[in-house]
DNA sequence: GACGTCCGAATGTCCTAACAAAGTGTGGAC
DNA sequence: GTCCACACTTTGTTAGGACATTCGGACGTC
């Protein structure tokens, strides 16, 4: 039975189950833990480390919704299959290039703080009639462009600029004013690309686009922003986790 | 406040948590409870109910992660706003065909108890010259032909008939077999059609197609299922939920 | 009337405690 | 030696209580 190391500090802020979880990830995902791994069961690591079963258990549920760990009433826990069980997050294209290395660059094609458009108006839940927020973005990564994302955006956004667009993520751009969308709704497809897009992102003819409209929300459900977003399928993909149940 | 009426049989096997949780979530699908509606608090309804604050707060939980409750620290709980906020589902194509009322019918092209296939082998993490299960089908929705499904399975699905595969689902037979997949990883994407899958799906020339690439696991992590999908992108497109955290 | 302070209400965290259910393994009966 | 029953281990469920934290509104002061 590996004797996982952990230091839990009761003046932090942060919840105890939450100290011990994070600790647990970091050792599964460092490799320390291995899968297949038998855990340490819930009485003995409630007790090594002073706190109560329930605050163990609920550390190890976040590992389990999330894939890291599998319980076995009767057997134990058991750390989960090498698979990448990570439940799907809402990212942003910006922030994906980054961290894969592949510096992003934003060129913008169309800025209108006074954009009035029915369809987008009804994804934002707001009179057909209200002036948006209308962005049209060609984004590149590295030298070569791979996606063109038009986003609509609530009103209050009028005084976004071409420069903070440019330098910056949309969603970098929303989390600095306060609004954090939470949970968002894809529709992922396919279609041929116009002659504009074409030209834009420098396509042969038969090459096909892949499309994605989403719908994002903030804690309240109150739609936040409608993006979308058509990019090269030679030179991207959706990767997705999904779950039964 | 608004006083769901909730029955709770303590006889039942069914914890008493997940008997409010379902109760709560049918009030919420059925309109009973309606968006931006104040939620009963913890204590009120654990009193009523005759039940410890617990389980009702892990009741509530259930629909918090689902996203159809909000809850705030000193306000209360309310009803999420309108959206359909639901976590993804592991569903299959058959299983969305018949919901949604296009009888889904199947001919198998391709039924191969005896296949070698490296890549294949490797996503089942099998050695590269297991034979395996290699099924090969046209789905149709309707009259229409609308995706062309290659998987490949284990040795142990070696006698999979062809009156199998077109009578049900390929994820009903795994079923039927106590085979359940829990989570898979799809990587989404487009291409243009080949000559052989033009024909199949009768697309014209500058069709695009829409691709998934799908690894099924099972609750212990052991991979049950490899498949490549292709689906004509006039007829198909994936519905995503995606969460943030 | 504007502003700040305090209080109540609600959720968030953490604890102890007990029993239930399921799976493994051991020991005894045959 | 085989097989069944029982005990043990481990996770699953439920209860009840205590205190912390956060938010909104009421109240008072200036």
């Amino acid at each position: 039975m590996a004797q996982l190391e952990v230091t839990i500090d009761r003046n932090s802020p942060v919840p105890l189950y939450h100290q011990l979880s994070e600790q647990m990830t970091a050792a599964i995902s460092d490799g320390r833990l291995r899968p297949g791994d038998p855990f340490e069961n819930e009485l003995s690591l409630a007790e090594r480390l002073g706190l109560s079963r329930p605050t163990v258990r609920r550390a190890i549920s976040e590992l389990v919704v999330q894939g890291l760990l599998v319980r076995r009433r009767g057997i134990g826990t058991t750390v989960a299959n090498s698979v990448v069980h990570r439940r799907d997050e809402l990212t942003s294209l910006h922030d994906d290039l980054a961290r894969a290395g592949r510096s992003p660059r934003t060129e913008v094609l169309t800025l209108d703080a006074n954009c009035v458009d029915e369809p987008a108006a009804g994804a934002l839940q707001v009179p057909p009639e209200t002036p948006l927020v209308f962005v049209e973005r060609l984004r590149f990564a590295g030298d070569e462009p791979l996606a063109i994302l038009a986003n609509w955006l609530p009103p209050q956004f009028a005084d976004l600029t071409r420069a903070d667009l440019e330098s910056d993520g949309l969603y970098n751009l929303l989390h600095q004013r306060s609004v954090r969308p939470v949970v968002a709704h894809q529709t992922i497809g396919a279609r041929s690309a116009t002659g504009r897009e074409r030209r834009l992102l420098g396509m042969g003819t038969s090459q096909p686009l892949l499309t994605m409209s989403r719908h994002a929300y903030d804690a309240d459900g109150r739609p936040v922003e409608f993006g979308d977003h058509c990019y090269r399928a030679d030179l991207y993909a959706f990767d997705i986790t999904v779950h039964e149940r």
